[in-house]
RNA sequence: GGGGCGUUAGCUCAGUUGGUUAGAGCGCUUGCUCGACACGCAAGAGGUCGCAGGUUCGACUCCUGCACGCCCCA
């Protein structure tokens, strides 16, 4: 057995460790392997990034279930893979590009494409490199990608089946359009940002009244509000509410538009609010949704002002065209005051779309693109959710998902980039357009320029990784997949969409639990930004503390649906609980005289201290398979620390040395026997979340020789609830606590820990003590505990009080005597105080008479207890205060 | 404006069906190199459980309202 070193080194065991793992086949699965079949996909990252916390997180989860079934005997697999991102790609390189002085429409599509794809080889995907150096057990051999040959052949097969069914169809329609990425985009990939804005209120004036005046001078007519001025020279009618008698009278009037040689006309519909600014509402059809819903309905004029890069037209006349649309609002506004039209310009904040890519405020624009009506998918998924064929862990997360499901638009899945699966529509010569599994290589036909939303092929993920639409081994054996592990806000984007996808394609669940975790913030609550300076890269964290510090603190915060607080210093923490196992460890492996973990010793060899432990540590174990079963990572993290640290390593180490720097060589042997068998069982428990250094550590223990021998795939302890031992655990907790108040009087009366004196105990717990008087004195540190029927009143002692007793300590040389006057009176009141709040209880005759019997007879116990508390308390206080003043005398 | 979540020790969080002396980690104070560990050991200070009502013999826990914070949607 090597000698291991007195600190835990992480980074002196965990590359080599997971070098070894990969190499001996670990992390790979095959079909037709035993056990039942379980896997997880990864919710594959973009191509384009690197690790962040939030990746570590939800690695980390995925890893530890994965890793945990894989020793609870399943046919464990986890699919590893990158998603291409096309806007976010295609950016980077058009970046690259412009740096060279270039750009794509120079170098052509084919040239484009063929760059991006030698950047992904090149740069790509370093984030799946970093999961590595965190520990994940990822099928590497299986690593996909959304935009590799096989998956593109699911997104075509997907794309036409849709199109023949008539769930895909192209339509002139209002979408949202980035003016900065040249490209549609779906209603999730705008987010809404509240700013500070200007309310514009201005006249449209009357056709048929031009020469009457308002009162305040200004021309006759009606008068609307605006947060975006320049629209105007795209409106085509006022609306009113039709029960809004105010207007009634105007409905079916024309009003004249100021700066363009037309008139529109004032109509009603139930759309307007007419509590909102005068109760009239310009309407733009072709800038936003809203009022072009109202035009379909009122058969209204159409008029798009703006071209891609969201600069006005010549529609909209000399004065205004060319213009860049916030260059256009200033204009519109300073002409409206010119022809004395304008009313007035208030501040208002309100919400404004923003392109979830590059941040530029979004332009609502009509353009033919591609779409999927959503209504039966939707429908389909919201079903299987509320039949619970897939569930949602939190569960709260279900009903926000379903209201989403319930008010799902049509999904705009065409983007004018070039990176990505191109959409498989011809467009003939006479206008007609076909979709086809093959290309159409005829005259006059010409191939839909444009490509589908990344989202169009990463729904198809949980089926497409196993070679959907093949028919393969992997897909009969692992799909459905068991669980998705993501934060709770990608399941708008991503769950609903696999979900609906999987469902309509496959007629099943692509999971069947989606575990939601949080979103990682710093240790206020805030979330991590280069901005506030607050990012804590995990790679860091893993170099400075090792991959099971960092990961051990992540679910040590991560409760389901939650958000998880992270700082640096917890990690710190984490790691001094890993350095604690390494010498809790290392303690076992210098004293286990070649003991290896195998059969306990009978039951009636064991001491009260091993059969403590076993029971704790049945009662652990019991409790860490029901979190780990709930994903309820803080509780399995808590229980095994506190297990580890609070039980084994203050308790059981200690207890155990008697035993094993004895003389009784049985005695020794049993210690050790127990000892082996309780640190195999708890690293396996730990493994999953901490897989370096329990690997490590079991390596040591057992001797086990690496490659296939290994922790990580040694059985799940399956646990011995015969280890249950009320009894053991009642009589140990009788020691613990003597230990405890004896390490207090220790502390209160400034003795040194090194300092032996004697306890004289009388106890109703005499034949325990006396039986286990040597475990009594290493614990307490203690000369000798001596037992005897009652303690006498002898001058010049003190006595500690403990659950079960008292023990009597000669005070002589010991202590300081106005020291231990000072505590025992502190302990008087907490006494008296005590005693106070029961008789309170107990003289409330509706509690006497109301709460149950057993209740009542608990705070009568108390009370018992405090009244005898107080009386020896009383007495001693008189002894001491008797020695006080002999010495002073 | 609609909906959801949260408010417990200086910080971050636990608190099962209402009955505990309300807990943990970090931080803080004091004392300790006793043959695994100073990345340690021992002891300790620190909370009117956001506010106001209500139900109950009894509320951190259940109900109502309010305040503050966060998130989603419009």
């Amino acid at each position: 057995m090597t000698e291991l070193p007195k600190a835990y080194d992480p980074a002196g065991v965990e590359p080599e460790l997971y070098e070894d793992w990969h190499a001996a086949g670990l992390f790979h699965a095959e079909p037709d392997d035993d056990g039942e079949p379980f896997s997880i996909v990864i919710p594959p990252p973009n191509v384009t990034g690197s690790l962040h916390v939030g990746h570590a997180l939800d690695n980390t989860i995925q890893d530890v279930i994965i890793r945990r079934e894989r020793m609870r005997g399943k046919n464990a697999v986890w699919i590893p893979g990158t998603d291409h991102a096309g806007i976010a790609t295609q950016n980077v390189v058009e970046k690259q590009l412009a740096d060279e002085g270039t750009d794509r429409h120079a170098l052509g599509r084919q040239a484009f494409i063929d760059r991006a794809w030698q950047w992904r080889v090149e740069s790509g995907g370093v984030i799946l490199t970093q999961l590595r150096k965190l520990g994940a057990s990822a099928d590497w051999e299986r690593e996909v990608f959304t935009f590799d040959e096989q998956r593109s052949k699911a997104v075509l097969e997907v794309f036409v089946r849709l199109h023949e069914e008539g769930l895909i169809y192209r339509g002139n329609r209002l979408i949202n359009w980035c003016p900065r990425c040249n490209t549609a985009l779906s209603d999730i990939e705008v987010e809404h940002e509240d700013v500070d804005g200007k309310l514009t209120h201005f006249i449209y004036p009357f056709t048929d009244d031009a020469a009457a005046a308002r009162s305040d001078g200004k021309p006759a007519g009606i008068e609307v509000a605006t947060t975006r001025p320049e629209t105007m020279l795209g409106d085509t009618a006022i609306a009113v509410h039709p029960d809004d008698e105010r207007y009634a009278h105007l409905i079916g009037r024309e009003v004249r538009h100021p700066f363009q040689d037309r008139t529109f006309p004032i109509v009603a519909d139930d759309y307007v609010d007419p509590e909102f600014g005068s109760g009239a509402v310009k309407i733009t059809p072709a800038h936003d949704p809203n009022d072009h819903a109202i035009a379909l309905r009122h058969d209204l004029d159409i008029i798009d002002i703006l071209d891609d890069h969201a600069v006005t037209t010549e529609v909209v006349g000399e004065r205004f065209a060319g213009r860049d649309r916030f260059d256009a609002r200033r204009e519109v506004t300073d002409a409206l005051r010119e022809v004395d039209l304008l009313l007035e310009v208030e501040d208002y904040g309100h919400s404004v779309g923003h392109c979830s890519r590059c941040g530029t405020v979004i332009e609502p624009r009509l353009s033919d693109q591609w779409f999927v009506a959503m209504r039966q998918l939707a429908d389909k998924a919201a079903q299987a959710v509320r039949d619970g064929r897939t569930t949602f862990v939190p569960e709260s997360r279900a009903k926000p998902f379903l209201e989403w499901l319930d008010n799902l638009h049509d999904w705009c899945i065409s983007r004018q980039i070039w990176w990505g699966h191109r959409i498989p529509a011809w467009y003939g010569p006479d206008g007609e357009i076909r979709v086809s599994r093959e290309p159409i290589d005829e005259p006059g036909w010409e191939q839909d320029e444009d490509v589908l939303d990344t989202w169009f092929s990463s729904q198809l993920w949980p089926f497409s990784v196993f070679g959907w639409p093949d028919e393969t081994p992997e897909l009969a054996t692992w799909y459905p997949t068991s669980v998705l592990v993501t934060g709770y806000d990608i399941n708008t984007f991503w769950v609903s969409r696999m979900l609906m996808i999987s469902l309509w394609i496959n007629d099943v669940v692509p999971f069947h639990v989606v575990y939601n975790h949080g979103l990682v913030r710093d240790e206020h609550g805030k979330k991590m930004s280069k901005s506030f300076g607050n990012v804590i890269d995990p790679l860091d964290l893993v170099a400075t503390y090792g991959a099971d510090a960092t990961r051990f603190a992540l679910l040590r915060s991560a409760a389901p649906g939650t958000d998880v607080p992270l700082a640096e210093e917890w990690v710190e923490g984490t790691k001094r609980f890993a350095n604690k196992l390494w010498n809790a460890g290392r303690f076992a492996l210098s004293n286990l005289d070649g003991v290896t973990p195998g059969d306990l010793p009978d039951r009636d060899a064991l001491a009260l201290e091993d059969r403590w432990i076993l029971s704790r540590l049945e009662s652990a174990h019991a409790e860490v398979d029901v979190a780990y079963d709930a994903y309820d990572w803080p509780v399995v993290a808590r229980g095994l620390y506190h297990f580890v640290w609070d039980e084994l390593a203050d308790w059981y180490l200690e207890a155990v040395k008697v035993r094993i720097y004895g003389d009784d060589a049985a005695a020794a042997d049993t210690a050790r026997k127990v000892l082996a068998v309780v640190l195999d069982d708890v690293l396996r428990l730990l493994q999953p979340m901490m897989p370096f250094v329990t690997e490590a550590l079991w390596r040591a223990l057992t001797g086990a020789a690496g490659g296939t021998d290994s922790l990580m795939v040694a059985d799940w302890p399956s646990g011995r609830p015969d280890d249950r031992d009320a009894q053991a655990e009642a009589d140990f907790a009788v020691l613990q606590d003597l230990t405890t108040q004896t390490n207090r009087f220790r502390s209160q009366n400034s003795i040194p820990p090194s300092k032996r004196f004697e306890l004289t105990v009388a106890s109703d717990q005499r034949p325990l003590i006396e039986a286990q008087q040597h475990l009594v004195a290493a614990l307490a540190g203690v000369s000798a505990a001596t037992c005897v029927d009652a303690l006498e009143d002898r001058p010049g002692t003190s006595t500690i009080q403990f659950a079960a007793g008292q023990a009597q300590v000669d005070l002589a040389g010991l202590i300081d005597v106005a020291a231990e006057l000072e505590r025992l009176h502190k302990e008087l009141d907490n006494a008296r105080g005590d005693l106070a709040r029961v008789e309170g209880k107990l003289a409330n005759s509706s509690f006497v008479e109301r709460a149950p019997a057993d209740v009542v007879d608990r705070e009568r116990e108390k009370q018992r207890d405090a009244q005898a508390a107080i009386g020896q308390l009383e007495e001693r206080i008189t002894a001491l205060q008797a020695i006080d003043a002999a010495g002073q005398a």
